[in-house]
DNA sequence: AACACCGTATCATATTGTGGAACGTCGATG
DNA sequence: CATCGACGTTCCACAATATGATACGGTGTT
């Protein structure tokens, strides 16, 4: 095959690996990540992949024929249904506390410390995962409890995406599921930071002598749909160790975020789904 | 490169297009149909899709590379992340009332009647687009109507897959929304039939004179999310022409249910989502 | 220890994918 | 009404890319 008239390096600075000896099925797939918003034509299409019309024109066909993408007459190729169907496959083969366990398992590994991962359940924060650390500290939790949201770390990362108009509702829905009564003003003015932050901490408020960092999990629409957490002792917990560790525990999640389809820099799709 | 020995016809019987010139491409595309219900090893794997374990190694990685496909080391290879992204950019680009727009234009010219779309609002039928047909008949239904769910052909077919036990309360609604008053048993006794017939009828029970045919839409998750109706003044649509319509109702309605991501034959799916 | 299983790497071969160019087809423009 | 331009489609000679046989290196099982 002749190759492109020196196009060795992408123009679109992007930089994706070889794995020699697929470039037709690479091409392909990456096609799609071009067509992400909205249709694009043919011609545009094979600018922004660097190849000519012709094979440009092959692969977006191939793809139409097994449903990835749609052509839409005088509008060019989108997204088409089989990336629906699928997309709704592999959702039912995503078990977040599947997926999650071995980031968690690492993380509990490296920070030696108990890792918790929670979703929300109504008002109140549901352990589905905990991985014990290596330190003999008793965590009270087990997987199944149902803690408040407004005095745990998990519980805290679970809102940090909710409109603050609503904190005050789940504040007291908090307080009557047994949450220590701290003053809302303080509590709202260290809720913002958190949002600021994207991490939220837990400071002996919940047990006694237990200190957390949590950090928020979201999926493919961006919306969050669990929490994970790393609790220890107050004594191994101090200020500088919970804001050393907070980066960790975010990319961890982050991490798991990836796995379940969320994309890190797309734009932010906080609707609820249907 | 060798051509596979002898292996011209697949064994599995499936005979999916060339689309000549993207051998590599369609391949990396089908082997995500190989991997649909649970991770599947590498050998089982390149059997099902006639393929030597080097070639379908190849591919699959290529896949995981991109992120379509994920690989866990003890159990083989699954859908990926990416899927989860795609699928779900997907679902926001597919607008249910463009997707079947074309389709629904193609049944009213061909059957010459009106043509609606709706979906469900709570214990509505709401009407999302409708369709003209050439006769002079005065349907009065607007696009953005909410009307009866027990005595609309539309209606009735969104409740194809609600369960019986469900049936009373809503029946009640609908003669609360206006509805008229007919023997519940009796109606019970005819969506039983439509159940199992798939589609729904309605016979002069909402306005006088005019009856319809209807069909449920499904989406990815096989869940009824939407319906398609064709309706006409009694004059025009005796039994026998209703029983020749169904089967064409039915095929638009599935055809925009593939649109949407959504196999015919795949395990019905009737959990809510979530 | 020997074995079976599974994923990975290598490499000569020619099949497959490539891109240039030409063709159709539709609307818009002069 | 003719010409043009934009866009998708088809064709084809060429060689780069994809292929599959074979071999390798882990890990758990007999």
């Amino acid at each position: 095959m002749r190759h492109a008239p020196s196009n060795e390096e992408s123009e679109s600075g992007e930089e994706r690996t070889k794995i020699q000896g697929s470039q037709t099925l690479l091409r392909g797939l990456d096609m799609l990540d071009k067509v992400i918003d909205g249709p694009v034509k043919l011609a545009d299409l094979s600018a922004a992949m660097g190849l000519t019309r012709s094979t440009t024109h092959r692969l977006a066909n191939a793809l139409a024929d097994r449903g990835f993408l749609t052509f839409l007459p005088r509008e060019g190729y989108q997204l088409g249904p089989k990336l629906l169907q699928l997309g709704f496959l592999a959702q039912s083969q995503a078990d977040i506390v599947r997926i999650a366990r071995p980031r968690l398992e690492a993380l509990a590994a490296r920070s030696e410390d108990t890792v918790h991962l929670g979703r929300l359940d109504t008002d109140l924060a549901l352990y589905l995962d905990k991985i014990p650390g290596r330190r003999r500290v008793d965590i009270s939790s087990r997987i199944g409890d149902r803690h408040p949201l407004s005095s745990t770390g998990l519980g805290k990362a679970l809102l940090l995406d909710t409109p603050e108009a609503e904190w005050p509702a789940l504040f007291e829905a908090s307080r009557a599921r047994g949450a220590p009564a701290v003053d809302y003003a303080a509590w709202a003015e260290r809720m913002r930071g958190y949002v600021a932050a994207g991490h939220a901490y837990d400071l002996e408020e919940n047990e006694d002598l237990i200190r957390c960092v949590a950090a928020p999990v979201r999926d493919a629409s961006g919306r969050i749909i669990a929490a994970i957490s790393l609790s220890s002792a107050a004594q191994y917990m101090d200020d500088a160790r919970m804001a050393a560790l907070s980066g960790e525990v975010r990319a961890t999640a982050d991490q798991i975020g990836t796995d379940l389809g969320w994309v890190p820099g797309a734009r932010p799709n906080r609707r609820p789904r249907r």
